[in-house]
DNA sequence: CGGACCTGTCGATTCGTTTCGACTATTTCA
DNA sequence: TGAAATAGTCGAAACGAATCGACAGGTCCG
């Protein structure tokens, strides 16, 4: 590998007079300039990261920390990680994956702590996350994906969960539903982005004068048959469910199927955050609410990298906003007389 | 940040000696090796990565190189990634993701030139692939994950597609199938997996007595559609159909439908190399065969490991058999008489 | 009992950049 | 017309860790 020191012989100057052109600090002359590019172009000259990294104490890295789950991935986490890392790369910044279950965190204070990377992503923010602490022990710059119990004063983008629920309630009302089930994630942990919803899912169905019934499903095809039938033994008129995790959808959908419930004829079902790729493979094609999972990776990015060019700048904290995206999952519901009238919602979007 | 030299005054030792005590290169007495570990602990100290790297010219971060394709990712893609971070970590390596279309060859050779990455990792790889002669030419160790035209004295891992097509085939035989179809992506380039998988099941067909009619679909689900309309077009007999493309998935079971045939009753589907996630989202679910995405993900950073650790190892390529996973697309021939008798098929799996 | 050989430690050098201070020639303007 | 600013360049000193040579003291063996 060439070195500058290289670049610098041919051109026949010094190795500040290289540096300065290539980095435009300080003023070079053209015909200096010119030698120099030449020489580079000669050698196939690249500078070297780790020099620079160490004398300039930025590595244009930034790291996307994942819960991991390599047995249970969410289809939809490679929608951020994809969004983030063609993003990062357009703005000029290398991602780095960094793997680490929540009790990992020695190793990420490790991690941290070797200044390899100027800043990172958190992805899957639980309310008790510990790895918020230690980032912020590190004084390493961070921006969160979701939110914990404590986020006043961090940069964080996150679903509008309330608008989700709004926009989905809303939209099953209009059909005729008035007894909803709300299917979760099971979790250990208290108040997480499931709760929420719910919370926000059951106020707006007391505005529309619906019930809810809420059901935790352990994430497998068996949590979701279990699920339907929690649902279907507390009460028999639920004729809508919404559902908050991609891998019980299977389940729900089959055990829905034996017990002789069409979709969407006999039951509607609506997801929250699923990815469209995902929502195209099932039968009904299924409708979703949520934010484009791309996009909030774009916007994680853009978030850090403000929070490394402008250091002072104030925490920001941005809620995005879902559509609601009808494929084929949601009708009527067959037991009320359906008045469609002229609906009021105004970011439904109909997809071919 | 704690340096070296703040553990080595701490400690009142060398900072030499502080570096032998860390990397056990030279014997340390054990006293003065207890204060040193103390030292750092009190100082919270990490080595950089930096000042580490620019010395030792190892930096332990591997890059795992993906097409540039944020609009239409192959879910499976993404056990790939979790595979391949997951135990390059635990193998104390970072992974590192470059999105590069494969027209950015300047990119990548000046990513590769920068000496940030002790290896590659180079996914979806194709025949006439640039990026491989870019690699080789920075003398950046590699592995890829599938191969281009020319692989002698590479590194690679990839689908052994023979066997898949000998068991996609074999099983879609003993159920009576002689009239095949087989859906492939569309593709600009020639001779790609696509290509090889329809070799392969093409001469499978033949060793059974069946036929096979190809054919190639734009990858959406409009394109899914367009391939069932083109293989009922070509022959109506078609019983079984095998793909190869997630994205045609939908289209092509709507298709299906909308035409009265039933899967599987009517209609046989079966999937090559689609996840067993994906796989569960379809009705009924999707029998696929193939290898597992994260095995492949792990083997080909063990592959790469080895060429880093011993630098002389002759090239290895290996091939993954995969595994026939039947979930319930695939059915009798209903237009045939069907005598099951004893399978013959050593590698069939059934799944709940 | 004196070289050969360990054990344990230190100082100095090196990796390839960035950046600061210094210096020469020019230019600018009061 | 001379002081001040500016353009253009250089040398040297960092940045933080790895590593080589040196050396003091101790152990071993013939």
């Amino acid at each position: 590998m060439a070195t500058m020191a290289d670049v610098a012989r041919l051109a026949g100057v010094s190795v500040s007079t290289v540096s300065y052109a290539l980095s435009g600090t300080r003023p070079i002359s053209l015909s200096t300039r010119e030698r120099i590019e030449q020489a580079m172009l000669d050698l196939g000259y690249t500078p070297n990261a780790f020099a620079r990294g160490l004398k300039s104490k930025r590595s244009r890295i930034i790291a996307l920390l994942l819960p991991a789950q390599t047995a249970s991935p969410r289809l939809s986490a490679l929608e951020y990680i994809l969004g983030a890392s063609d993003h990062a790369q357009e703005r000029g910044y290398h991602l780095m994956l960094w793997t680490a279950g929540v009790e990992a965190a020695d190793d990420l204070a490790q991690f941290a702590g070797q200044g390899l990377v100027d800043g990172v992503l958190v992805l899957d923010v639980r309310p008790d996350d510990p790895r918020i602490q230690v980032l912020a022990r590190a004084e390493v710059p961070f921006a969160m994906i979701g939110h914990n119990a404590e986020p006043d004063g961090l940069d964080y983008i996150a679903t509008d969960f309330a608008h989700s629920a709004r926009l989905a309630v809303e939209h099953l009302s209009e059909l005729g539903h008035r007894k909803l089930g709300f299917v979760d994630a099971m979790s250990e942990v208290e108040g997480g982005d499931g709760a929420r919803l719910g919370k926000e899912l059951e106020e707006a169905a007391g505005r529309v004068g619906a019930t809810m019934i809420p059901v935790a499903a352990e994430e497998s095809v068996e949590g979701g048959r279990t699920a339907f039938a929690a649902l279907a033994g507390a009460d028999p008129q639920v004729s809508a469910i919404v559902v908050f995790s991609e891998h019980v959808v299977p389940g729900l959908m089959r055990a829905a199927a034996e017990n002789g419930r069409r979709i969407p004829e006999d039951l509607s079902v609506i997801c929250i955050d699923m990815a469209p790729h995902v929502a195209e493979l099932t039968t009904p094609p299924m409708s979703t609410v949520g934010p484009s999972a791309v996009q909030i990776g774009q916007a994680a990015v853009d978030l850090l990298l403000r929070r490394l060019d402008g250091d002072a700048a104030p925490a920001r904290q941005l809620l995005f906003q879902g559509e609601l995206n009808l494929r084929g999952s949601c009708g009527p519901n067959p037991t009320t007389d359906h008045h469609p009238g002229s609906s009021t919602s105004q970011q439904r979007r109909y997809l071919q």
